[in-house]
This record gives structure tokens, C-alpha cells and sequence, in this order.
RNA sequence: GCUCCAGUGGCGGAAUCGGUAGACGCGUUGGACUUAAAAUCCAAUUGGGUGAAUAGCUCAGUGCCAGUUCAAGUCUGGCCUGGAGCACCA
């Protein structure tokens, strides 16, 4: 065996053997249960990123170590390859998108390889590539049968700067996910699914999801944002028209002074009077012109204008004026809100500004506010509310809401902030959206036997202010699948979410050519044992893999309802404190690590330091501390090959001195068994690598004439330390296994069981406290019963010493650990 | 404003159930080997006090303030700081 560790020829070696052989094909038929390990695949962008490196890493290992325990493993890759960056850079260079990302896909394959991973890759998927498409075209005509994706004229965010749409979820604080563009709202026609039909299962099946982090689950619930309240309907005086509004707070209606609706609402102009309308008018243009950021601000002063009519109040007979304001949202509730001054912050900023009127009607009954400088918003009891006056106000929204259900002026009502997903693109670089419109038969599915709808090729990419496929050609023009007439096709494409919330289910399946995926098989695989992934796709893509997963329930394509049973969100990969990025030039390329260190050093380093829920800095010392150490684990190897016997086996009688190093052995084993099993705790995982590997060390200086005995259990705990760090060092590992005379794979073998008996120091170290402070320490026998335990403590020289002309009060008996002595 | 997460040496972090705080590593310091360097190996490394001392003893210490307990990094209540998400959602 050589002497020394040359990783970048070991490396090398190995995955080429390993891609010649098949050894990480997955087989459907097994006996051995199955293991889904999934990592979210990549945007093909160029080039991987250490947040790459740290993602792929985490699920191999946990990959490997779950195959190592007998289960039948799954664990595919594939590239989420459609979206604006290609067509971006086809823009900028004249080249095909395809072209750009066939290129950036064989640059990253080749570093997914360099980095050891045991995928199968005969389960590829590449969602840009027609027999993918196909079937995301194909599963939107399902959804569209089904009355799930519908086209609607609607305000919708717009990116000027991409030139498209953007979904709700894609609109981070009033800019764009991708570009950071300032995004306006347009009103345009568009293709919508209608996850909203989702919106309580999606919510309630949060709790079905204990493998999931709290902070996933809870953006998740706020972003649905479900809300309990009461329809109130408003008949208006001047006009026979009713205003119904949403509200929460039904138990402030006595304290109505005016009505607020948006100025997109559909009525606003049948509710201005002629005296109002000009001034209305141009509110309303004014509001139109607006961007997202503006008109969302809350530091904004609010604004509005009255719009001359007014509506009762059912419960008190009073009147009061509309206005139409900003502030009020016209895609939330019914886009009309009560005001209530006293008890609304917002609508209390309005009140003072217009000097409208304001009335109180909850109090706190110890401490009585009149409402003139801020809003009362706590909870308290009714007043000026006529029979409901003294009533607790939780109380009073049931009791009003119920009065107003009877009195047929109103309802209870669940609201959902969460709205339906936007999922036209006016892009060409996505799939195409399968319908044509005809003058005659109007939206027509373009028949499932045409699919797919095939991207045009003959497009000018440079075209400015309009998505490049419209440019083609032969592409829009085309013949009604009903009449047979003259048609034209859509020219929108999908959102790229829409190919990345069924790709998972595709790997069980890659390359059937008849369906999406096989029933049986795809019942078989899913759900996704363990998902890993960045916390960045919290609500977007986790979101939308959950609404697909259910609705394709409900079409019988599957039979389950959850895609993802356990998620583990790993944390950024810094560089001096902060995220790497090319901007701030702090990036480190994994290309360059692989060079110089190799691939298990990096692997080794990206799971040390902390753990993968949280954020890593990346150190360059780390590093070369982490090749340090595969360089000393190596020598250990090396300098010990002549005594290294293929066999896990040893007697059950050893010296004493032999005895501690065994049990170190099976410490570590059952150590590090539970830590990738509890949370894949990957840095105490190392942790161990290193002490185990400092133990045998430690051991073998002392033993300056080894005999046959010592022989046996340094060999024994060599090929331990080598199986156990198989998962993560892979080639390191392989190689010594095979330099030791292995025919086999080290991959192949299984996981080693630790002895309860053996897993344990052979004596303990009883603790022995004064008033909760530690005094002494004793080595004691473990049989040793709690009496036994107490006397040995009490009759310490140490202890009797401080125990001397004190009473004691009690004292406790931890077994087989300490012993707490209280005095006076 | 609401929701969630986190706070432990110079640094990353460790500590199943409440039971020896600081594992393991990085860094630093000292030493061995070497003509020298690299590599490797050994030792020290929370702070204060006492001490000739690398011994021993002792006090304090896990963001802050209380509480529960024989015993709190861990549990409870109230704060402070940092991060993340949501936000004119009525």
C-alpha cells in the first residue's frame, strides 16, 4: 500500500470504475425496503456553487448510509433547466438557449461526478427536453379537465424588466424574485391554477408533516393566511345597490363611520355620484399609475376621496358616506371595508386625516381609553352597542355575526390570504402552454395525442418588448382540434414551478414514453423519504409540490397525498460572514478545491463545522485541516496494512488493555449510527471520525511489540474506522479497502452493529456534589447499588472533610452517576 | 406590527432524560525532529484569585432579570440583541 495519499489519482479512479460498472443503478424490484433520497435539483446556470456542493453532500451521505443499513435506495438527479437565465444569455451571445444549457448541464455532470455522488443516473430528468415537457403540458390538460387552470383577465404583477408576469410568489417585497425589477400591475388575461381549492388541506396537512422544520410549516401557514370573520352586507341610500364587506372584527360594527372601497372595485362607478366623478376619476388613474412598493407602503399616508353616496348601518340606522382608498385591496375579501376608527389603526390614521367621525365601542372596563389619539385594538367589552352592550367582544363576534346571518344581512366567512397561482410566462425559454384559440370554438385543448407542443426554433431572440416565440413563424399558426379551422396557438409558457413540482415523481419513472409516470411504480417510491434543500423554496416550490401532489391525487394518478415526508432545509454557505456571491467576491470554486484537495477533503469539510440546518462558514484552514486529517487517517492505514485482516470478528476475552480500545470501537459505532440518524448531525459525525481515529493511535503507542491479540484489535478497529467513514471520504475508503486485499466494494458492505455491553467505558466515574457543587470524583464499579454508591461518597476523604460539623439534610442517588450530598 | 429561529471560550461548535459546561476542530503559544523549511509528533489554551509551581486549592461563568428544583446551557415567566419570513389581508 502506498504510503502516501494522493486523492486527485485515487479520485479519479474510482469514479471511473463506479460509472463503468453501474454501482449506484437502483433496481425497482427488491426485497429490501425503500429509501427516496432526494436533493432539489439545480437551475443549470453554469457551474456549481458550494451551496451545491453542501445540498448533494448531505443527501449522498445520507444515500449511502441508508443503503449501507439494508434499504433499497433511490437517489436520482436531474436540472430544473427551463427559465430566464438561458434565454438571457441567448439574448446577449446569439446563441440557442438549448445550446447555452445542453453545455452548462455536461460542465456540471462532470463536477456532480467529480464530487463522488452515488446517483443513478439512468433516472436523469431534464425539464427543458421534449420528452419531459410533454408530460408537464400533458398534466396541465389534466388539471385544465378538471377545472383546475383557468384563464382570467386580472391584475397581475408585471416585471418590465424581465418582460412577463410573475406570480404572488414571486414578488419579494414589490420586486422581482430574479432580476430585483420594480414590478407594476397590469391587467391582462391569464392562465391561473387554482391552488385556493387547496388552500384548508393544504393548511390542516401541515400537521400530517412532523418530519418538517416549524419554520417551514409556519411560513407556510401565514402565507395562506387563513382567517375567520363575517360577510356584512350594506344596503346603499341613494342607489338600490348592497356593499358586502369582509370582516374580522364583526363585533365592532356599531362603530361603522364610513366605507372604504378599492379603487379597482367593480361597482365604484355606479356608487359616484355625478358631483364626485371627476375627482374619482383621477384618484383612480393616479392609484393605476402606481408601483407595487408605493402603494403597499405602509408608511405611506393614506389617501382617498369620498365618493358622494352613502350606506346604512342595519344596526343603528345611522348613515354614513363611502370613500374609496388605497388602503384597501382589491383582490383581498370583497374589496369593500367597514371602518371602525376607534378600533382600526389604519382606519384610525384615515378618520384624523378626512376628520370623519369616530365612535367607541369596546373598552377596557379598568382602564377606559376615548379613542382621540390611537386606536383601541385590544380586547375589551361592548359599549354604545345596544344589546350587546357589557358582552365580552370575542363573545360579541359570534353574537353579532349570528344576528346578522338571521336577520339575512350577512354570513360567517373563512378568508385565505393565499391566491391562485399566475402561471403564464411571457417567455419563450419554458413549456408552452397547450391550448389554441379559435374564433369559433374559442379556448380548445390542443389534443393529448399532438404533445407536445413542440418550442419553435425559428425565433429572433433579440426581439425587444415581446416574448421572442412570437416571432416565429410556423408556431402560432394552426387548426382547431374541435372544427378544424383556422386557429392560433397560445404563445405564453408555463412558469418554470410548474416543471419542478411533479419532477420527483418522474425519477420513479424516467423513461416512460406512454405516461408521466407509472402508477404502481410512482405508489412505490413516494413519498420522498427525505427531501434536502435551501429554506429559499419555503413557500414557492414546497408550496406547489403539495398542491400538485394533491390535485394529481384527486385526478387517481397517485395515492398519496404528501410528497415530501421529512425536509431538511440546509443552512447558506458563507465566506467571511457573509453569503458567498460573485458580487461581493467572496466565492470559492468547488473546481478548484477538487484540485487541489480532492473531493472527500471537501466533503469531509462541508459537513464538519456546523450543523446542516444551520449557516457554514467556510474557512480555508478548515479545509486544509480536513486533508490533514484524511492524510492521517490514510498513514494509519498504510503503516498498519501488514497486520490488516479482512474481518470484522474478535474474540470475546481480551486483555484489559485491548478491552478499552474495543470499546471505543462500539462507542463509536453506536455514536455515530445515532447521529446521522438523529438529524443527521453530520459535524459530531466527524467529531467521531477524529477521536476514534486519535484513539487507535493513542493505543498503538504503547505498543511497542504487538502481539497476535493486539494484532487482531487493531485490525479490527482499522477496518471499523474505514467502514464507518465510508459515506463521506467514498474514494479514500474505497481504495485502502481494495489496497487491503477487498474484491468487493466497501459500499457494498453493511453497516456495523455495536454491543450494548461493549458500548460503554467498563467503569464509571461516580460525581460526587456538595450542595449541588461538584467535590470529587470516584471510579467506581457499575454494579454497585444506590446504598453501595451513597457510602462510597460519604466516606470520600474529600467529602467527609466539608461534610464535617454540617448536618445532612438529604442526599440523592443518580445510579451510575452522581451523588448529590445537601448540607446545613 | 405579527410569526418563527438563534444567542455557550479568540473562532466554528459539543453537551439523549434537568446531573462533570466547553467534546472535536480551527487559531494561538511553547517544545521535539531537521543544517533549514515543509510535513509530522508532543504539550498548553474560559476568566479571576492564591501559589515558587507545569502541582494543589478556590471563586465566577452558557445574552439579561426573576422563578421552579437537591441540581438549570437545558424547564417556566418577563425582557435584550441578532437573523429569517410575512405585512394597509380589514
Amino acid at each position: 500500500m502506498k504510503e502516501s495519499y494522493f486523492p486527485q489519482e485515487i479520485e479519479k479512479k474510482w469514479q471511473k470504475i463506479w460509472d463503468e460498472t453501474d454501482a449506484f443503478k437502483t433496481y425497482n424490484n427488491s426485497d429490501k425496503p425503500k429509501y427516496y433520497a432526494l436533493s432539489m435539483f439545480p437551475y443549470p446556470s453554469g457551474k456549481l456553487h458550494m451551496g451545491h456542493v453542501r445540498n448533494y453532500t448531505i443527501t449522498d451521505v445520507i444515500a449511502r448510509f441508508k443503503k449501507a443499513q439494508g434499504y433499497n435506495v433511490l437517489h436520482p438527479m436531474g436540472w430544473d433547466s427551463f427559465g430566464l437565465p438561458a434565454e438571457n444569455a441567448a439574448m446577449k451571445h446569439g446563441a440557442d438557449p438549448e445550446t447555452w444549457t445542453d453545455e452548462n448541464i455536461a460542465y456540471m455532470t462532470k463536477q456532480l461526478k467529480m464530487l463522488g455522488l452515488s446517483y443513478d443516473w439512468d433516472r436523469e430528468v431534464t425539464t427543458c427536453k421534449p420528452d419531459y415537457y410533454k408530460w408537464t403540458q400533458w398534466l396541465f390538460l389534466q388539471l385544465y379537465k378538471k377545472g383546475l387552470a383557468y384563464k382570467k383577465e386580472a391584475a397581475v404583477n408585471w416585471c418590465e424588466n424581465c418582460a412577463t408576469v410573475l406570480a404572488n410568489e414571486q414578488v419579494i417585497d414589490g420586486k422581482c424574485w430574479r432580476c430585483d425589477g420594480v414590478v407594476e400591475k397590469k391587467y391582462l388575461s391569464q392562465w391561473f391554477l387554482k391552488i385556493t381549492d387547496y388552500a384548508d388541506v393544504l393548511l390542516n396537512d401541515l400537521d400530517k408533516l412532523p418530519g418538517w422544520g416549524d419554520n417551514v410549516k409556519t411560513m407556510q401557514a401565514n402565507w395562506i393566511g387563513k382567517s375567520h370573520g363575517a360577510i356584512l352586507k350594506f344596503k346603499v341610500v341613494e342607489k338600490d345597490m348592497e356593499i358586502p364587506v369582509y370582516t374580522t372584527r364583526p363585533d365592532t360594527a356599531y362603530g361603522i363611520t364610513y366605507l372604504v372601497v378599492a379603487p379597482e372595485y367593480k361597482d365604484i362607478e355606479a356608487l359616484t355620484t355625478p358631483e364626485q366623478k371627476a375627482a374619482v376619476e383621477e384618484y383612480r388613474a393616479n392609484a393605476r399609475k402606481m408601483t407595487e412598493i408605493e402603494r403597499l407602503s405602509t408608511d405611506r399616508v393614506k389617501t382617498g376621496v369620498p365618493l358622494g353616496t352613502h350606506a346604512i348601518n342595519p344596526f343603528t340606522g345611522e348613515k354614513f358616506p363611502l370613500w374609496t382608498a388605497d388602503y384597501a385591496l382589491v383582490e383581498y375579501g370583497t374589496g369593500a371595508v367597514m371602518a371602525v376608527p376607534t378600533h382600526d389603526t389604519r382606519d384610525f390614521d384615515f378618520a384624523k386625516k378626512y376628520n370623519l367621525p369616530m365612535k367607541v365601542v369596546i373598552q377596557n372596563p379598568e382602564k377606559p381609553s376615548d379613542c382621540k389619539d390611537e386606536a383601541y385594538t385590544e380586547s375589551g367589552v361592548l359599549v354604545n352597542s345596544g344589546e350587546f352592550n357589557g358582552m365580552s367582544n370575542e363573545d360579541a363576534k359570534k353574537a353579532i355575526t349570528e344576528k346578522v346571518v338571521k336577520g339575512g344581512f350577512g354570513e360567517f366567512k373563512t378568508q385565505y390570504r393565499l391566491r391562485d397561482w399566475l402561471i403564464s410566462r411571457q417567455r419563450y425559454w419554458g413549456a408552452p402552454i397547450p391550448v389554441v384559440y379559435c374564433d369559433k370554438c374559442g379556448i380548445v385543448p390542443v389534443d393529448e395525442k399532438d404533445l407536445p407542443v413542440m418550442l419553435p426554433k425559428d425565433v429572433d431572440f433579440k426581439v425587444v418588448g415581446k416574448s421572442p416565440i412570437t416571432t416565429s413563424k410556423s408556431f402560432a399558426e394552426t387548426t382547431c382540434p374541435y372544427c378544424g379551422g383556422p386557429a392560433r396557438r397560445e404563445t405564453d409558457t408555463m412558469d418554470t414551478f410548474m416543471c419542478s413540482s411533479w419532477y420527483y415523481l418522474r425519477y420513479s419513472d424516467a423513461k416512460n414514453s406512454e405516461k408521466p409516470f407509472d402508477k404502481d411504480l410512482v405508489n412505490k417510491w413516494l413519498p420522498v423519504d427525505q427531501y434536502v434543500g435551501g429554506i429559499e423554496h419555503a413557500i414557492l416550490h414546497l408550496l406547489y409540490s403539495r398542491f400538485f401532489t394533491k390535485a394529481l391525487r384527486d385526478l387517481g394518478l397517485l395515492d398519496f397525498d404528501e410528497p415530501f415526508k421529512n425536509l431538511l432545509t440546509q443552512g447558506m454557505v458563507l465566506k467571511d460572514g457573509s453569503k458567498m456571491s460573485k458580487s461581493k467576491g467572496n466565492t470559492v470554486d468547488p473546481d478548484e478545491i477538487f484540485e487541489n484537495y480532492g473531493a472527500d477533503t471537501a466533503r469531509l469539510f462541508i459537513l464538519s463545522d456546523s450543523p446542516p440546518a444551520r449557516d457554514f462558514d467556510w474557512s480555508d484552514a478548515g479545509v486544509e485541516g480536513c486533508y490533514k486529517f484524511l492524510n492521517r487517517v490514510w498513514r494509519l492505514i498504510a503503516s498498519n496494512s501488514q497486520y490488516i485482516t479482512l474481518n470484522y470478528q474478535l474474540s470475546n476475552t481480551l486483555r484489559k488493555d485491548n478491552d478499552d480500545l474495543v470499546r471505543i470501537v462500539h462507542m463509536a459505532i453506536k455514536g455515530i449510527t445515532n447521529d446521522i440518524s438523529n438529524d443527521f448531525q453530520f459535524n459530531t459525525v466527524i467529531s467521531k471520525y477524529r477521536e476514534l481515529t486519535n484513539a487507535i493511535y493513542d493505543w498503538q503507542s504503547k505498543k511497542s511489540q504487538p502481539d497476535e491479540e493486539d494484532k487482531n484489535v487493531l485490525s479490527f478497529a482499522i477496518i471499523a474506522l474505514i467502514k464507518l467513514m465510508s459515506p463521506v471520504a467514498v474514494h479514500l475508503t474505497e481504495e485502502a479497502w481494495h489496497e487491503l486485499g477487498a474484491k468487493t466494494s466497501i459500499h457494498d458492505e453493511p453497516w456495523l452493529e455495536w454491543d450494548e455491553n461493549l458500548a460503554k467505558a467498563s467503569s464509571i466515574t461516580l460525581v460526587v456534589q456538595v450542595n449541588g457543587k461538584v467535590k470529587d470524583k470516584i471510579e467506581v464499579d457499575e454494579a454497585l447499588s444506590q446504598d453501595e454508591l451513597k457510602e462510597i461518597a460519604l466516606n470520600s476523604p474529600k467529602i467527609k472533610e466539608l461534610t464535617a460539623g454540617h448536618e445532612i439534610v438529604k442526599v440523592i442517588v443518580v445510579p451510575k452517576k452522581l451523588v448529590n450530598i445537601v448540607i446545613k
